[in-house]
Order: structure tokens, then sequence, then C-alpha cells
RNA sequence: GGAGGGGUACCCGAGUUGGCCAAAGGGGGCAGACUGUAAAUCUGCUGGCACUGCCUUCGAAGGUUCGAAUCCUUCCCCCUCCA
């Protein structure tokens, strides 16, 4: 069996390590627990995090044990790496609430059953820390000197730092002891966003507890541009399908740009490495191959193997000539009442979210974007009847990919 | 606490001798052309509405004025320097 690291090197996870060959050795030798933290942000976990969950998925395999951290207690501070400004505050409620939603879909994709894994809070330990006690034991550890010459804080030093956010490496370097203690947890790994937040723990394990632990980060899910991944005007995509449906989430694996897909099928797939290549080296029209391979393994492993099916027979259905039922394609159903005197068709793209505004309906219909039942809209004023209905169904497309199916319910 | 500089649309940012300001320019976004459901490029649009007009908006609330993003008052917030 091949070293879990050389596998994660091989598909090109790792960014940094605090000591590469210690690291791969230990991997070798013993089952390792490690954690990751995910601070509870947004009710629901994004692509962002599903990179991570791959590499705990990768090592989980591989025999070790993962702690999945849960940021309730740093959650009430805010993490200020790669951040320009103050973080919204989130409150007590709310990251609750959202740590709860974490600790659901990780279960989707983690073994925690007879202690294979753990998920952990760190709300349970900093939560009623003694601030004094804390600072004599913890603090005097951390060189402020030190700390202001850390990447995570350069360019907030320009635009203004709390002090409430300057503790946040303290509470993760704290978070790692107590793993340490409680766990024997002796390797952090993360977003390379959080390499200054790991070696601070890894520094402050050593000197307390006078060990030697290890700290590991990601690439992040970037373009080849250099843009971060996984976020589109609408925000993010998030991994809950009620968020982003499984057909969105689909479509937009199927979109993205040539260069990037050797490298998403490597992160985000367990495609084999041959195969990754194979796919990412397809040239022009072939590529649509790999997107399609792409588009559908990654759906398959977050929406399981029914949604992306569905997915994909939805978008083969309307990109292609295939007509055939798209359960799939996101859905407005309306009552049949409203069409018997017939609705407009600006006021049926708002019902169906597709425009925000009439005045937004009005430029697409200018401009031609606006297609009912393939057909292009013409008219501001055209009223839509049952007459447009077939089957009881209606299509509509904003531009050229944006799709979205009107149904009727007798009343 | 003192001194100074700011808060403009999704973001950055012009505009402060009061009207020509729904507010330059850029980015982002959306749409069109071209394509491969790609990228690049080019074009149009980008506050709301009953759209040749009306309504709401330039940190908040008041005031001056025929008329204010622009002037005055109070308040809130941010930044820099001093303590």
């Amino acid at each position: 069996m091949p070293n879990v690291y050389d596998i994660l090197k091989e598909r090109g996870y790792i960014e940094q390590a605090t000591h590469e060959e210690e690291i791969r050795e230990l991997l070798e030798q013993e089952k390792v627990t490690f954690y990751i933290g995910f601070d509870p942000t947004a009710n629901s976990l994004h692509v962002g995090h599903f990179v991570q969950i791959m590499v705990m998925m990768h090592m989980q395999k591989a025999g070790h044990r993962p702690i999945a951290l849960f940021g309730g207690g740093t959650g009430m501070i805010g993490d200020p790496s790669g951040r320009t400004d103050l973080r919204k505050m989130l409150t007590k409620e709310q990251i609750e609430n959202n740590v709860h939603s974490f600790k659901k879909q990780f279960s989707n994709f983690i073994n925690f059953d007879q202690d294979k894994a753990i998920m952990v809070n760190n709300a349970d330990w900093l939560a009623n820390l003694n601030y004094i006690e804390f600072i004599r034991d913890i603090g005097k550890f951390f060189s402020v000197n030190r700390m202001l010459t850390a990447e995570c804080f350069k360019n907030r030093l320009e635009k203004g730092l709390s002090f409430l956010e300057f503790n946040y490496m303290l509470m993760q370097s704290y978070d790692y002891l107590e793993l340490y203690k409680r766990y024997h947890c002796k390797l952090q790994m993360g977003g390379n966003d959080q390499w200054s937040n790991i070696i601070s723990g890894v520094d402050l394990v050593r000197r307390v507890e006078k060990a030697n632990v290890y700290g590991l980060t990601f690439k992040l899910l970037t373009t080849s541009e250099g843009k971060k991944m996984g976020k589109t005007e609408s925000g993010a995509i998030w991994l809950d399908s009620e968020k982003t449906s499984p057909y969105d989430f689909y479509q937009y694996w199927r979109n993205i740009e040539d260069p990037d897909v050797e490298n998403c099928l490597a992160l985000l797939t367990f495609l084999p490495m041959e195969e990754v290549k194979r796919l990412g080296a397809l040239q022009d029209q072939q590529i649509n191959q790999a997107k399609e391979i792409l588009a559908y393994e990654v759906t398959t492993l977050v929406h399981g193997q029914k949604e992306a099916e569905k997915a994909q027979k939805a978008a083969q259905a309307l990109f292609g000539d295939i007509t055939e039922d798209s359960t799939a394609i996101p859905t407005t159903i309306l009552e049949k009442a409203k069409f018997a005197t017939g609705i407009d068709i600006l006021t049926l793209l708002t019902e169906t979210g597709l425009i925000s505004s009439n005045g937004e309906g009005r430029r697409l219909i200018q401009q031609g974007g606006i297609y009912l039942n393939d057909e292009k809209v013409e008219d501001f004023f055209l009223m839509i009847t049952l007459d447009s209905f077939v089957d009881d169904k209606l299509m509509l497309r904003k531009g050229k990919k944006v799709y979205h199916q009107v149904k009727i319910k007798e009343n």
C-alpha cells in the first residue's frame, strides 16, 4: 500500500509541511490522529471545505483517525487570515446552529463509527477559559513581535486589526494543545491560509508538552488564474442541496475552464491518477468529456449517485437533442388558477427567481436573452396562459445555460 | 481625551465655487456575437417602477434654499498622528 503522504502529494493537495520527511515516516509507521478545523461561518459547508474533506477521506482510507474540529468557540472571534476586513459577527445561536449543520453534513463523508473519527467543538474548552489563567499559561508563549510578522496579519496591519481577531491565533494554537492532550493528536492540516495558525500551534505544543507535532497545509482550490474557486456571483457553491441544487452543482463543474480540469479531477475525485492525467490532457472539444466525468464524479461524492445521474441526464437533455424527463432542473410549481387569465412574462420570471426586477427582465428580453419553450421572447408584455404548457410543463431559459422549468399544480 | 482626514451605487473610486447628478471611470456581473455548455476577443446593459415620465439613493437625522452628494447643525462609524 502506498504511503498516503505520497498519494496526497501526487494528487497535488500539499502546499507546505513543517517536517516533510518526518510526517511521511509517521504516516508510514503508525495510525495517526490528525485534525482539521472548520469555523461555522455559515449554515452549510461549501466547495472550499470539500477539498479538506477529501483529504480527510484519503487519510481515513489509509487507516488514520480524523478529528473534525468545529469552531464553536473560535467562531465567536473570527479568523482574520486572508481577510481584509472584520468578519461579520455571528451570534452564539447562529454558531451553534451552523455547527449542528456541519456535523450532519460531515457524517455523509467520514465514518464516525467506533471511534474511527471524532467530532469535537472547541467551544467545549474555549468558552469557559479564565482570562488571567489563559494569558499567564498560554499567552506567555506568544511573542507579539513575531506574531506581527506573520503573513496572516500583514495586510490587516495596514487596514486595521482588532485585538479580538489578534487573539484568534492563540485560540487555534490552544485547540491543538488540547487535542494533543485529549487524543494524542499529532498532525494538524488545513488550507494554506492557515499556515501561520498551524505553525504557531505546533510551537505551542512543543513548548508546553515538549512534544513534536506536525503541520501540513493544502493548496486552496483556485482557478488557473489564481481566483478562488467555488464562488459565483450568487455566492458560494454549497454542499447542501437546499442551497445549491445538485443540478446547479453539476453544472458548475461542467462549466469550469479547460486548464482547471486536471487539477479538479485530482483534488475532488478518487479517480486513479493515470485516468486524471489522461482526461486532463484531452484537447479542444474532447475535453468536454473530461468535464462531464468531473461533474458526475464530484456530484456523486457530494449528493450521491442518484442525484448525479439525474443532473447529468437533465443536462444532456437540455444541451443535447434528447428530449427526456428532466426532473433535476430547477423547478417552480405554480397554481393553475394563475394561468387561467394569463400571467405576463415579467411576473413569471420574477416568480421563478430568474430575475430580480422587472427592469432586469426588460433588459434581458430586449437583448434576446429570454426563451420560452426554446422560442425567443420579444415582447415585454407577453401573456402566458395554459396554452404555453406542454404536459403541464413549460421551459424558461435565461441566456444560454440557465434553465428553469415551471409546472402546474391543480388547485 | 486632543489634532487632522474620511464615509458615494455589488466593489474600488471621481464628483463638495449648490442646478447640466440616477451620479464619471475601472473592476465585477448579466446578455448578445464567435465557440466546445470552455477561454480569449468584440458589442450592449448594469437603482426601482405604470420606463420619452415618475419614485428612492451619495453614513443617520434635522435645517437653509425654488433646488443639496455638494452649504449649516447634531449624532454614528472608520483611518492617521499625539496621549
